[in-house]
Formats: C-alpha cells, sequence, structure tokens
RNA sequence: GCGCCUGUGGCGGAAUUGGUAGACGCGCUAGACUUAGGAUCUAGUAUCUUCCGAUGUGCAGGUUCGAGUCCUGUUAGGCGCACCA
C-alpha cells in the first residue's frame, strides 16, 4: 500500500472538525496548560512558509503536553485592527473591514491545510466589536485610575479625589506628568474645567499636550518603538516632532515593575537585555542649583554625584522652559538663533551627526559645593525629554561634555588619580578621587571627597546632597509613556465624548461604542482623523446612544473622539480572552481566569521585544491590580522563532539583448542580474521552457547555457517578499508533499529559534522518511514478543523525544526517529506495542499520519489522548561496556569491561592488562580519574 | 561608544553540558535494479598521508589527565540601545 497523503490528511482533517476533537473546556480533574501564538494580522499576501514555523512548533508542544495528560488551550485568532490592515486597504482601494475578512478567510484555508491542534471555537478578532468592548472596557479602567507610588499599583482616581479634597497635594506620592502643587481649599476651588485637567496630571490613561512623533505620510502619530533611524517601521516615511493634544497610557508609572518582573520569567536574555535597555534605569541624584543675581532655580539630575567639584559649566536642553528665564539681554538675539536652527533640523539629523554646537545664555548657576559661577549654555546634545532636560557639565569626565568644553574652550578639571584628560575624558567609574575640594582654593563648604573611591564618593554625596536640602536621590527611567491615539480610521474608537470641552466616558453599559461608517477613510496630511467624516457620531447624554452630530448644537448632544487606538490596543490583552471569548459582561469571568492564569509557552518573533512584549506586561499588570488577571506577568515562558528568509535567484541578461547567460559563463560578458520566480528553478537549475512562458517578453529569449547544457541560476538570500519572486507558499509544499511532511521539515530545518534561509531542495530527506515508516508499520513482519534490540531502539527514541521536545530541540528528535527507524527496520519482525508507541510519539509532529496508524493499529479513539509512552532505563543496560584508558591524556585504547565494573575494578584490570602494562612502563600510577561516560584516565608520574 | 548573541565538513546542522567531534538530513561518488530516473536499494563521503599515522570546531594564549564546550585576549558577523547626563 503507497503512503497516499492526500487522502490521509483529507480524511483526518475532516474528522476532527466533525468531531470537535480540538475543543477544550476548563476541567479541574486535569492540570491547565496555555500554549500561544502571537496572532497574525492578516495581510493580503497570504501566507507563506515562514509563517506556520512558530505555529508548528508550539503545535507539537502542545500535543505533546496533551499526550501528557495536559488539558492544553491553544487558541488562534486575527490581529485585524491597526495601520498595516488599513494601508492594504488604502493601497487596494477597498474598505478595509472587507479586505481584513478576505485576507482573514485566506489565512483561515492556508492554516487547516497544516493540520493544527487549534480550538477555533475561540478565536477572536480584534475587530470585531465583542471583542474591542474589552479593549475599550480596560481604557475606561485605566483613565479612571492612578497610580500610587508608594504601594506600586493602580488605584482608583475616587481616592485621588478624596486626597485632594483633605490634603491638596500635601503628602502626595504618585505617578504624575508635572509636580504640581495646590491646597485643598486651591482643589476645592478649582472649576470642572481645571479639576479635569488637573486629574490628567495624574490618570493612567491620560490626555496630554506632548511633543508626539508625527508621521505625515501615514498621516498619523505613532509610538516610539515604530519609528526606526528617524522614519516610520511601516512605510519608511519621515518621522517629525510636533506638539499635540493626545491621549497616553502612564506606561512610565510601572517602570519599576516591568524591570523586577523579567527576573522571574524564562525568556532569553537577549529579549530582557533589549527590555531592560528600553527601560532604561539609572540611579542618581538631583541637585538644585540657583541661577546667580536672580531668585530663580533649576534642578539638574545626574549619576555621578561624586563629580560636583569638576562642575565647569551648565547646559540646558534647547526646548527647556528655563531658556527664557536664563537667556539675558545681550545674548537675547543669539540664543533665538541658536533655537532657531535647533528647530530647522529633523529628529533624524540630529541622531546621525552629532555636532557639537551651542550657545552661551548670559546667565551664571552657583555651584552649591564650590560656590563657583558656572555659565549656563543651551545646547541640542542635552534632551528635554530626559532627567531634568538640564545638566551639569563635567568635561574631564563625560565624553560629550569634554567634546563640548574643548569646542568651546571652557574649562576641564580632573578629579581622579592619574586621569590624563589632555586628549579624552576619563569616563570610567574607577580610581581615587582627587580635587574634591581642590586644595588651591578655599573650600566652600565643610565636606570633601579626596581620597574615596568613585563609588564610595557618589554614595556620600548622595547622602549630603539630601541631609543639607541640596536636593534628592532620584531613579530615572529611559521608558516613556506611550502614545494612544492615531488618527486613522481602522482602530478601536475611544469610548469618550467631549461635554464643554471635558473629555468624559461613555457610560460602561452603553460599551461597545461602534466603529461608525464613512465615506473617506484615508488619513489626511494635516491631521484631520478621518472619523471626523462620520455622518452619525454624536452623543445624545440622555438617551444614552450614538445619534447624528448634525444635533450636536442641540442641548445634551455633546461630540464623540474622533481619534482611534494603536495597534497596539487590541493586541494587549488577547491572552485572556482566550480564556473565555464569548463572554456579553466580562473581558474573561473569574473562574475562567484563576483556571487557565497565564500563558505558559508564548511563540513569536523577537521584533515585538520593545513594542507588543511591553505593552501587554504593562496591560496585564494594570488588570492584574485590578484583580481581573491571575498572574503579574503574562508569558510565562517565551520562545522566539527564527525568521525564514528567502533564497532568490537570479538570470543575468546580457545588456541591451533578450539573451540569457548562465551563472558559470556571465562573467565574460556585461550582463544586469534579474529576479527569476524560484519556483520554476530547482537546484537553481532553470527550467528554460517554464521562463519564457513565465513572461511575455521572455518568449523568444534565448539562452547560453553552461557545457552540462544547463543554465545555472545565481542566487542570494533576501527578505522573502513578492517582488523578489522568492516566496514559497505552504499550499504548494503540501499539495506536493503533503502537510504531515511540510511540519517535519519545517522542524528538521534547524533550531526554532533561529533565523534561515528556506531551501525546499532537503525536503525529500522527510519525505522519504514517512514513506518508509509507513511502509514500516503497513507491511514489516510483526511478532509477540520484543526483542532486546527492539527494545533498546524504542526506548533510546522515547528518551530522547521526550527530553528534546521539552527543550525545543526538534530537530534532534526527528534525528532520533530516523535512527530508531533504521534500527528497527534491520529486525526480522517487531511488535504491536512499539508501533503504537511510535505512532503517539510521531502524532504532534505529523499528526494526520499519527492517527492513521493509530486507527491502523486497531483503536476508534483519536491519538491525542493516548498515553505518552513511558520510558524504562532497564533496556538501555548493555552487558557490558567500552570504556577508554588513557595515560597521561595521550595514548588511550579501549577495553571491556561488565556493564555493572566499578572503578576501583576497571583500575584494577586495566593495570593488569599486558597492553597497558607495556604502556605504564617507566611511570606510576598518581590518581584514577572515573569520568561520566565511564572513561578512566589514569594519571601517571615519571 | 555600551550591552547581548553567534563562529564546527561542499550545505542545513548534532555532540548526553568537560569525556571517542562531525549524529540526522541534503548534496556528491560508486554500484544494483530499471525502457527511463528528479523512483527504490547498497556502500562511501572532515583534511593531509609515504596508508603507519598526523592534523582538525574563526585566531592567539591559559586552566585540565582530557577543551567545540571553561577562562583571558583578539577577529568576523548578527541583534538591541545610543549625545539618557
Amino acid at each position: 500500500m503507497e503512503y497516499n497523503f492526500r487522502d490521509i490528511e483529507k480524511k483526518w482533517q475532516q474528522k476532527w472538525v466533525e468531531e470537535k476533537t480540538y475543543k477544550v473546556a476548563e476541567d479541574n480533574s486535569k492540570p491547565k496548560f496555555y500554549v500561544l501564538n502571537m496572532f497574525p494580522y492578516p495581510s493580503g499576501a497570504g501566507l507563506h512558509v515562514g509563517h506556520p514555523l512558530g505555529y508548528i512548533a508550539s503545535d507539537i508542544y502542545a500535543r505533546y503536553k496533551r499526550l501528557q495528560g495536559f488539558n492544553v488551550l491553544n487558541p488562534m485568532g486575527y490581529d485585524a485592527y491597526g495601520l498595516p490592515a488599513e494601508q492594504y486597504a488604502i493601497q487596494t482601494g477597498q474598505h478595509p473591514e472587507k479586505t481584513t475578512f478576505q485576507n482573514i478567510d485566506r489565512y483561515r484555508e492556508q492554516l487547516d491545510k497544516i493540520g493544527f491542534c487549534f480550538d477555533w471555537d475561540r478565536e477572536v478578532r480584534t475587530c470585531a466589536p465583542e471583542y474591542y468592548h474589552w479593549t475599550q472596557w480596560a481604557f475606561q479602567k485605566m483613565f479612571n485610575s492612578f497610580f500610587c507610588n508608594k504601594c506600586q499599583s493602580a488605584q482608583p482616581i475616587e481616592k485621588l479625589i478624596a486626597h485632594f479634597d483633605q490634603n491638596g497635594t500635601e503628602g502626595l506620592d504618585v505617578a504624575q506628568t508635572e509636580n504640581l502643587t495646590f491646597t485643598a481649599e486651591e482643589w476645592k476651588a478649582m472649576d470642572e474645567q481645571q479639576k479635569s485637567s488637573t486629574l490628567m496630571n495624574y490618570r493612567i490613561a491620560f490626555m496630554g499636550e506632548t511633543m508626539v512623533n508625527w508621521c505625515a505620510g501615514l498621516g498619523t502619530v505613532l509610538a516610539n518603538d515604530e519609528v526606526v533611524d528617524g522614519v516610520s517601521e511601516r512605510g519608511g516615511f519621515p518621522v517629525e516632532q510636533k506638539k499635540m493634544r493626545q491621549w497616553c497610557l502612564r506606561v512610565s508609572a510601572y517602570s519599576q515593575r516591568l524591570l523586577d518582573g523579567l527576573d522571574n520569567i524564562q525568556w532569553s536574555d537577549s529579549i530582557k537585555e533589549t527590555q531592560r535597555n528600553w527601560i532604561g534605569r539609572s540611579e542618581g541624584a538631583e541637585v538644585e542649583f540657583n541661577i546667580a543675581d536672580s531668585d530663580e532655580s533649576f534642578t539638574i539630575f545626574t549619576t555621578r554625584a561624586d563629580t560636583m567639584f569638576g562642575v565647569t559649566f551648565m547646559v540646558l536642553a534647547p526646548e527647556s522652559e528655563l531658556v527664557e528665564k536664563v537667556t539675558t539681554a545681550e545674548q537675547k538675539a543669539a540664543v533665538d538663533e541658536y533655537i532657531k536652527y535647533v528647530k530647522g533640523r529633523t529628529e533624524r539629523e540630529r541622531m546621525i551627526d552629532h555636532k557639537v554646537t551651542g550657545v552661551f545664555s548670559g546667565s551664571y548657576a552657583i555651584n552649591p559645593f564650590t560656590g563657583e559661577k558656572n555659565p549656563i549654555w543651551i545646547a541640542e546634545y542635552v534632551l528635554a525629554g530626559y532627567g531634568t532636560g538640564a545638566i551639569m557639565a563635567v568635561p574631564a569626565h563625560d565624553a560629550r561634555d569634554y567634546a563640548f568644553a574643548k569646542h568651546f574652550n571652557l574649562p576641564i578639571i580632573p578629579l581622579i588619580k592619574g586621569a590624563d584628560v589632555s586628549e579624552e575624558s576619563y569616563d570610567a567609574k574607577e580610581g581615587e578621587v582627587i580635587n574634591s575640594p581642590r586644595t588651591d582654593v578655599k573650600p566652600y563648604i565643610d565636606f570633601s571627597l579626596n581620597g574615596c573611591t568613585v563609588k564610595e564618593a557618589i554614595a556620600k554625596t548622595k547622602v549630603y546632597v539630601e541631609e543639607n536640602g541640596l536636593g534628592r536621590v532620584k531613579v530615572n527611567y529611559r521608558l516613556r509613556d506611550a502614545i494612544f491615539s492615531r488618527q486613522r480610521y481602522w482602530g478601536e474608537p475611544f469610548p469618550v465624548y467631549y461635554k464643554n470641552g471635558i473629555p468624559t466616558m461613555i457610560p460602561e453599559e452603553c460599551l461597545p461604542v461602534e466603529l461608525p461608517e464613512v465615506d473617506k477613510f484615508l488619513p489626511t496630511e494635516t491631521g484631520e482623523p478621518p472619523l471626523g467624516n462620520a455622518t452619525v457620531w454624536a452623543w445624545d447624554e440622555q438617551n444614552k446612544k450614538i445619534v447624528e452630530d448634525t444635533k450636536i448644537d442641540q442641548k445634551g448632544i455633546f461630540p464623540i473622539e474622533l481619534y482611534t487606538m494603536p495597534g497596539f490596543a487590541g493586541s494587549s490583552a488577547y491572552y485572556l480572552r482566550y480564556m473565555d471569548p464569548h463572554n456579553k459582561t466580562a473581558l474573561v469571568s473569574k473562574e475562567a481566569a484563576e483556571y487557565w492564569q497565564n500563558v505558559d509557552l508564548y511563540v513569536g518573533g523577537s521584533e515585538h521585544a520593545t513594542g507588543h512584549l511591553i505593552y501587554s506586561r504593562f496591560w496585564n499588570k494594570f488588570l492584574f491590580d485590578l484583580g481581573i488577571s491571575c498572574k503579574e506577568e503574562p508569558f510565562q515562558k517565551l520562545v522566539n522563532q527564527g525568521m525564514i528568509q528567502g533564497r532568490s535567484n537570479f538570470v543575468y541578461r546580457i545588456k541591451d539583448t533578450n539573451t540569457f547567460v548562465s551563472f558559470d559563463k556571465k562573467d565574460a560578458y556585461e550582463v544586469t542580474p534579474l529576479h527569476v520566480d524560484v519556483n520554476i528553478v530547482s537546484g537553481d537549475i532553470l527550467d528554460v521552457e517554464a521562463f519564457k512562458a513565465w513572461r511575455p517578453e521572455y518568449n523568444d529569449a534565448e539562452f547560453i547555457l553552461n557545457d552540462e547544457g544547463k543554465y545555472m541560476c545565481g542566487w542570494a538570500v533576501e527578505k522573502m517578499s513578492k517582488s523578489m519572486f522568492n516566496v514559497v507558499n505552504p499550499d504548494m509544499i503540501v499539495e506536493k508533499f503533503g502537510a504531515d511532511t511540510l511540519r517535519l521539515y519545517e522542524m528538521f530545518l534547524g533550531p526554532v529559534e533561529q533565523s534561515k534561509p528556506w531551501d525546499t531542495n532537503g525536503i525529500d530527506g522527510c519525505h522519504r522518511f514517512l514513506k518508509k515508516l509507513w511502509k514500516f508499520v503497513t507491511e514489516g513482519e510483526r511478532t509477540e514478543t520484543a526483542s532486546k534490540e527492539e527494545l533498546k531502539a524504542l526506548h533510546t527514541l522515547i528518551k530522547k523525544v521526550s527530553a528534546d521536545i521539552e527543550s525545543f530541540s526538534y530537530n534532534t528528535s526527528i534525528a532520533a526517529f530516523m535512527v530508531c527507524l533504521n534500527e528497527l527496520s534491520k529486525l526480522k519482525a517487531t511488535t504491536k506495542e512499539t508501533r503504537e508507541a511510535l505512532a503517539i510519539m510521531l502524532a504532534p509532529f505529523c499528526p494526520h499520519i499519527g492517527e492513521e496508524f493509530w486507527q491502523m493499529l486497531g483503536h476508534d479513539t483519536t491519538v491525542c489522548d493516548a498515553p505518552w509512552p513511558v520510558f524504562n532505563e532497564e533496556f538501555l543496560k548493555e552487558d557490558s561496556v567500552k570504556m577508554m584508558v588513557a595515560f597521561n591524556g595521550k595514548a588511550r585504547f579501549p577495553m571491556e569491561f561488565p556493564a555493572d565494573v566499578t572503578s576501583e575494578e576497571a583500575e584494577a584490570a586495566a593495570l593488569n592488562d599486558p597492553q597497558s602494562a607495556k604502556w605504564m612502563e617507566g611511570f606510576t600510577v598518581a590518581k584514577v580519574i572515573v569520568v561520566p561516560k565511564k572513561m578512566i584516565n589514569i594519571v601517571l608520574k615519571k
């Protein structure tokens, strides 16, 4: 009987649907296991062979866990909102909903062919109202919360209001945009408008006037992680800084918790490190400097408190509000000109060339440690958004300050013994402190750091600063608040209306606020949101419903927010929704959340390290504070699958002709390399006839073949993309070899985490293995009792496969299958039990053939619920062991010993052996070392 | 500049975590069966070699009886952060 994968796969895929084999429900009698893939956004191009890589890996793990008796949740859905889906819709001139749904159908069709064990009853789509209901709901909860620094958690805003009523801002320690100060009386005296804007300073979801990344090409603002090298990640349009009123999420409040949480999750070091960098914690001190001849003062942030005595000038960021205050009349013209210059420079320019520029403000600051007057400069190398936007410059020990001091001829005072600062600054935080205070001037205060190490000096200065009221110890984070609104159509609407200009939440029971139809959904370059084109889009407060905006002037009818939410809104808590996807009254029920807890294994690309994986952790921590999520961290273990790159092929056209020359002969001509569809190339040999038929302009193409009469193509590894004609479609592989072969081959290609180019050539080996296995199971001789060799081969496999699946080493466990089959094929006959064990262990990798075998062996249940074979060490034991005996680590020879030999016996035997005696001549035994591999090394001395 | 990761045959990649380097697959070579081979089966395949053996995991050292694995330095590639004070 032939291995007819087409019929087998069709049969089982139908059966799985009919019998709902993969439907899961909470079941307290079984331990749970939650496997999750990052859900895809359905692009118009469909799936290529790279997409299923992670899905296959997690599918194998999910099936394995189920065989081990776990109740496994393995859901799938679509991230259907956001820029990508909308860009595609705009390019094809169709409504985003229509194209999105088409793409989803296409994805589903392709996914179904590969045989995944997804529970499709739990599918979610971020663009479905019953889903984004809970995205809007979470936003409202964030709006109605503030973050308490003391208890490090989100609290209801009412608590804060009560505090203001009682004490104003006295004794407040909360996450905030600005450090406001007011009394209870002042608070009470505020009108509604003032109270609203004051509270915005504290809400976790708040509206703020902030510098945003404005991208005119996309017609929207972007989050920091969506901007790469000053251009938009999607589309590559230039991005400029612009001040706009935007919704923001106070992600920064959770900085410390986001950092601490990394210690308790099993993620790769590189992703954790990337997140640590992104959060950017730095410990330092804020120190206050008075401005000379003025009542004003300002605060700087430094991590090098030990260098207070080496300050020779101060620098303000050009955007700082202080600039105006410190600029003197004489310097005004120069400062204005400089500010103008800085404004004319784009973010990108500032990032690429670090020009040393700046201007003197005319004022001086008094150094509280030396009493000296340090000139205040304004320079673009100081950033407004970090710390306080002002620094003290210590050119001797900071490279940037050093470059600035050299350029503008400012003094440089070294503070570390032996540091040579004539050519460059000494930035290392080590050495003995000197010149603090300098011995040639009269000390200004009674405080000295001389003789300390840098570390001691930092600590000592911090204590002094706090005790003398000069400032405070401060931890700064690089992590910024996330900008949460987009001037786009295809996203979640905000459940917000503007009552007399005050942002007000639409009542919870009226959610979701559904996305209205519009005539024109294209964004505008000026930032007018497309939702403004909706005819039905105003809130009737009395009747609690959405009405036509023509009524906006009437009493009680208010405009609804026109912005929409960004892509990460819908993807931040979808893993919770999968637990209870059809719940109409809650994001997730308490029972479901408590049963499934959090994701045990999350599989997805590492490109989301600073986006989705930060936002999701933030979002989950917030819901954890509310008691919705049961675990502080959403994803316990994370595996980052590598990218599958494309392997492009090239043909070489001789200039100005329609003649193509084979790769190995092209150097004799002047040629243009052209991408050629990899589907008409096999083993780098071009199918010449298919090439002629590929495009009309090649119909009469001529070829210069190589000596073997073949046309060889060149090749290169590039991103898999339509434009390079290197896309390999999984459907075609499934059609030719079957889904089981595709699954096996994708895993056999190498470690899941590694990026690698796709190469269909090796697939034959995997297909051959399945054919051989098929033959073995269907035609091999049978016996009742298993031989020693059979048990050994089988149990070697059980041990290897169990360990390898646990550690995601799928490629090596497939190799073990091949070895095992080879061993078994050498035997005359094998037992039914061995075949059953093979079927069960193969099922996670190749579920269709696994089911087929299981049925052939007389079972009428699904192989998914079979018990995983039990490993028995006994069968691996040998009668005798071969050991190596080594002298001086050089000469070695093998000796046979009984299997249960002890190291003493082995040593004695080795010493008595005539051959070894020859080796040992002139030596005495120094020591015997027993090593894990049962090799004994005898160390000899002359 | 700072941080993280990776360098093993013609290729993808193994190596029980310090113990016979190159599992398994591709490719290649030879043979068998075939009208045919892009089917199947068998054998071989790190390098050098005077066929005894010697060398061999980017490079140079070190620790060890023993190093692909640990340490130091170096080089190449990839990733992240970056005038972050």
